[in-house]
DNA sequence: GTGGTCTAGACCACC
DNA sequence: GTGGTCTAGACCACT
């Protein structure tokens, strides 16, 4: 379910989060579904308790999940989440990235088409 | 020229290779143009050398400068840097942004709209 | 009737301590009315027994509602409820949103207004 | 310096964050002041640098102070401080004390002198 | 020396 | 059993 990398620069709830995003975007994870609590994915990865709480609260606070005392954490619905500020930074992401692509000379078009692309997978089985 | 902030939490060695690389990738510094000596570049930032040697070896192991023994170091020309590594990077970057736009629904056509805009712009100034 | 909040942090128990309070401030519950039983609001709001009562009875020591064994739950005459405390309570609270408000510059006219403006709607409603 | 109440329900590092918050309010702090770096206030209050940490990370994110690593943690000048959210929920809280005030027949008077004897206070000393 | 990350193990409030 | 808080002690990256 999730690959840690120890010897990754990056701090391991860093990972954690990463996933647990890549998983909620992608659909693996549904609307409201519970995901581990934070002794149980602890115990799956044979990492501490505190390492996940850090994780989940982050993304709490990012509103990619949210918590309910005594019950345990679940996957916000795509609607309720607070998009404008992150779409500001997705674009912002965006340009950067195309810009070193023009850079390296790839061209316009398989980059259009490899977006057109992804819209074409997703469209098709989360849309709606 | 460049311009760091030192409450960002990111690493200023880092700050500095983003400018960088920025300045090159948008042609404000040229192929094989000198840039600032590590000595000169830490006092017009008034920062460690150590700061601006750990930017420059980084940006080496990169491909986008090469320095030169007693002269210094100097911008790579574009055609010269290993493409296909860096290549993968950014679609993999690319793509993942681009699953996190689908998801907070923004539509196709606005996105490929934006990247087409950033590829008209350079291919009037810079290609070629 | 009661707007509970499971996303929020904040303890149910409280959640429904403060709405009590509130609706009995507003003067939508009056004096001596009686309240829903503890198991009468745990059906309402399908949570358990035990999260009304803990409320309950924090709102019977600070003085809100009092209780009639076998009878049920009332709310306690403005007149009757232990002031000086509270009083104190609430000026110490006012003193610090108030010192906030100092220091973000919102200028005291505003705030006083504000204030008066309170004042005027209840004064209308309520008092007497 | 910092008094904490280990009886108290509350946690000790928001325990912290109030008294911080109260310091910088009060002028205690200067703009761009340092304050105490993690382990030295550990060591005064003889609690664990986690904690105090955890009391900085949110104060940061709140924007009251800022850290720059390897320099320590400073006093954000007000000005700089993103304002309106703050002052809703500020606004919000002044609604509810003076209902309640209002309910305990507090007149409205008495609660104006208090509101303009405070903003006279530190009118005098900190304005400008 | 600073802030930041992590562990192992404990205790608490809530439901 | 769940999330949240706290401790004691360790290590790391950065300047």
């Amino acid at each position: 379910m999730f690959q840690l990398n120890l010897k990754d620069h990056s701090p391991l709830y860093q990972q954690i989060k990463e996933q647990m995003k890549t998983m909620i975007i992608s659909g693996a994870l549904k609307a409201d579904e519970k995901i581990p609590s934070v002794r149980e994915l602890a115990q799956m990865l044979t990492i501490n308790p505190n390492t996940i709480q850090k994780a989940y609260k982050e993304l709490e606070q990012e509103g990619f999940i949210y918590s309910i005392r005594a019950k345990g954490s679940f996957v916000t619905p795509r609607d309720n989440i607070l998009k404008e500020v992150r779409i500001n930074e997705l674009m912002t992401n965006l340009e950067k990235t195309v810009r070193e692509l023009i850079y390296v000379q790839v061209p316009c078009q398989q980059v259009v088409l490899y977006i057109k692309k992804l819209y074409a997978e997703e469209g098709s089985t989360a849309d709606d």
